[in-house]
Parts: C-alpha cells; structure tokens; sequence
DNA sequence: GGTGTTACCTTTCCACCGTTAACTTAACGT
DNA sequence: ACGTTAAGTTAACGGTGGAAAGGTAACACC
C-alpha cells in the first residue's frame, strides 16, 4: 500500500512453454542495473526481481544462485569483449600491429566496464560457478583467439619459445595493467595511455626474439 | 544457552587506561580468522567479535566500520610484504638479478596469501577506507622501494625511459600474473613457476635498452 | 465447458550480515 | 562513599541470499 503500488508494474505471467522468458527478462534486468550503477553489490536478487516485475524466489527457478545470474550476464559480456578485440585486431595488416591493437582494445574495453571485467577476471574461485572456472574462457574463443594472434606473429619468425605461453605473458601485462587501474584509480598513475602502451610495447619485445648477441 | 556457553571464554575487561589492548585483539583474531579460513566473507563482525570473546558492536570502539578492521589487518601484511621483498632483493649482486629476485618473491608471497593479496590489490576502490586508497602503497614504502630497485637498474644503463613509468609496467606484469593465477586456479596454465619465469624475463627485456638498429 | 495437470510464480520464512542507539558496568580520581 | 568516564553490552533496524510450501493461471482433454 505504499510505494510498490507506484513501482514496476507487474509482469504478466507467460504463456505455458515460454518459461525462458523470464530468464531473459532477468539477465537483461541485472545487466541494465549493473552497467547503470556500475555497482555489482546492487545487483541483488531483489533489486533484479523489482526490476523485473517478479519476486526474488522466482529467479532461483532460473538461476540456481546469485553468482549463476551475475555470469550469464557476464557471458554475454565477455561475447562482445571478443568481438571488439577480433575487430580492432582486423585494423591492422601487420600480425604485431593487430596484436598491439588487440592489446589497447582489451584494456579499453576492461577499463569501460570494470565491474563487468572485476566479476569475470577478479573473482575468487570459490564464486565463479561450477562449469564457468575457466569454461568462460573457453566457451567464448576469446582466449583461443589471443592465442591464435600471437602465434600468426610467431610463424613471423618475431616471437620465439611457446606461442601459448607468450601469450599468456601478454595477457598478464594487459591483465595487470587494466586491473590495477580499476582497483586502484587514484593511485597517482602517470598519463594513462602512456602508461598502457609502455605496457603493450614492453610486452611484445619482452616476448620477442632477443637481439642478435 | 547452547553452544555460546562452551565457546570463548568472555575476556576480562581492560583497565582504564588500557582500552587500546581491544584494538589489538580484534587485529590479531582478524588476522588469524582470514588466515585460517582463507576467506574474507568468513572474517565477519560478529565472527571476530566471537573469537576474541567480545560483542560485535564493541568493534565499532576502535574501527569505523569493517573494511577499516580489514585494512588494519592488511597494514601489518603488507609491511612484512615489503621486508619479503627487500630481502629477497639482496639475494643477488647485480641490480638486475636483484630485481628478478624481487619480481620472484613478490609473486610467491602473493600466492601464498591470495585472500590479503585479493584485499590489498584487487578489490574496489569504494570499499577501500577513507586515506587508504593509495595510502596503503605510500605508508609502507613497498612502490617506492621497487622504484628504487629499477632505478638502479636504470642508472645501471640497462633501462630506458622514465624509471618509475619501467618500475609500473613491470608492476603490471607480476600483478598480473599473480591476480590470474589467484583468480583462475583451475585454469589449464602451462607449468607455474616457468610462466612466472617467463612473465619475469619479458618484463625485464620489454623495458630494457633496445638491441642497437 | 467443466476438470485435472502442470508450469509459473508468490507467500512466508530463516539465518545471517553490518551497523546504530541506548543502556549497563566496572575502574578510577577525589 | 561518590560522581565521572571509559569499556563494554543489549536490543534492534534494515538489508542480504536462499529454501519450503502454497497459490494461480494457462493449457489438454473428455
């Protein structure tokens, strides 16, 4: 009789096979309240199912528990973060320059939407729901595509050893750089883009062949 | 009247002038909960308040609020994290072995405390106290002592450009690595100590004095 | 067109959390 | 002995994630 009579209006229910609905209807809400206060502790179960027009338990007849949800928005998420790397990474002829592009695009798009890249890289293990450890990696090709960027720049005779662990060298400097600027954005870090691309260009000689001595 | 009675012993009160000795045992049984329990949700007001044998709001007499509690536990870690490295620095005679000693045990200590290592460089900035923010980085003088270690470096003639901008890239990378390796244990990585090597090796030859072309 | 079934959703509840306000109690100076 | 004050407690508020059990609307069928 107070303010949920002027809130979201109740959903009407859906028709008998069309029980996903709702769970697209919930993910799109606990997407939409994540990006809005960039918070993920606001995205509660209740604040979903308001949004939604539904109570809370409703959402456990989709999601078997909070950290379930807050993934499967973060795999749409982490769908488009593949993109957007693929398609800076196609701004280049060259296999080092797509790769120093692919780098920048990663960082940008981390920094643009940190809680969604604090909840997909930066969680504990313990939180990140069964089959989604490292199964969000892998589902989305992102990784698979890193790997394969590096090694079209290792058949270019530039980098020398394992291609997949060069490859993980990179991501731990971008990886790093990326989340020590969300954790911490008022450390006195110098010029920002500066600093990315020392990182970048750091990573790519230190993978790099060595000089010729 | 159940288990309440046979848990801790309720701590005789401090003497008047003595009300800092609390402060202490909050510290000390933070410390031991997160240690134990390895995780920062088990380290709750009412947790610790139970183990030092206290009521939870007594707390609230010498922290305002639990991330300052979490943080004092913190001050002490990330002073000893400090003398780890220090120490493992003066392992090796040349500045550069100094440093990959250094960029060593930084990771090891790192990964041997994942929960402290998650609270001092991985969490939000909002749920960091008030001074804090940098603070923590500043009041024991860890950033500045590794500025130092690859300014030697540096004066060495082995690395170019703007020291402190080489002493953060090569931060990004062993954070990196260290936060992956904490975040995505279950992940397929190839053999830990020799990514580690690896990570290491590039940063130091990313920022280094190009080959002479 | 009533009736049973089932999918969809709600009501109600629990145990826990961090935190605050108001109160008690023990130690001290006088 | 007494008032003061530091050092704690009791009780409560509003929030959380989650489970158990019940209601209700939509459908298939006779």
């Amino acid at each position: 009789m107070t303010a949920e009579s002027v809130a979201h209006a109740r959903r009407t229910r859906s028709r008998k096979g069309e029980g996903e609905k709702l769970r697209e209807e919930i993910v799109d809400a606990a997407e939409r309240l994540l990006i809005e206060t960039n918070d993920e502790e606001a995205v509660s179960i209740r604040a979903v199912a308001d949004a939604v027009g539904v109570t809370p338990p409703s959402i456990y007849l989709h999601f078997s528990d909070k950290n379930e949800l807050l993934f499967a928005v973060c795999e749409r998420h982490f769908a488009r973060f593949d993109e957007v790397i693929e398609q800076a990474g196609s701004g280049a002829d060259d296999p080092l320059g797509s790769l120093l592009l692919r780098g920048r695009a990663y960082v940008a798009f981390g920094l643009s939407h940190p809680e969604h890249y604090r909840i997909m890289f930066m969680r504990k293990p313990g939180e990140t729901p069964d089959g989604w450890q490292d199964e969000l990696l892998r589902r989305s090709s992102a990784f698979d595509h890193h790997v394969s960027a590096v090694t079209r720049v290792a058949e270019a005779g530039i980098i020398e050893g394992d291609p997949t662990v060069a490859a993980i060298v990179l991501w731990a400097g971008v990886h790093g750089i990326t989340s020590l600027l969300i954790s911490k954005p008022d450390f006195p870090w110098p010029d920002r883009d500066a600093l990315i691309d020392a990182v970048l260009t750091a990573g790519l000689r230190g993978v790099a062949v060595p000089p010729t001595s």
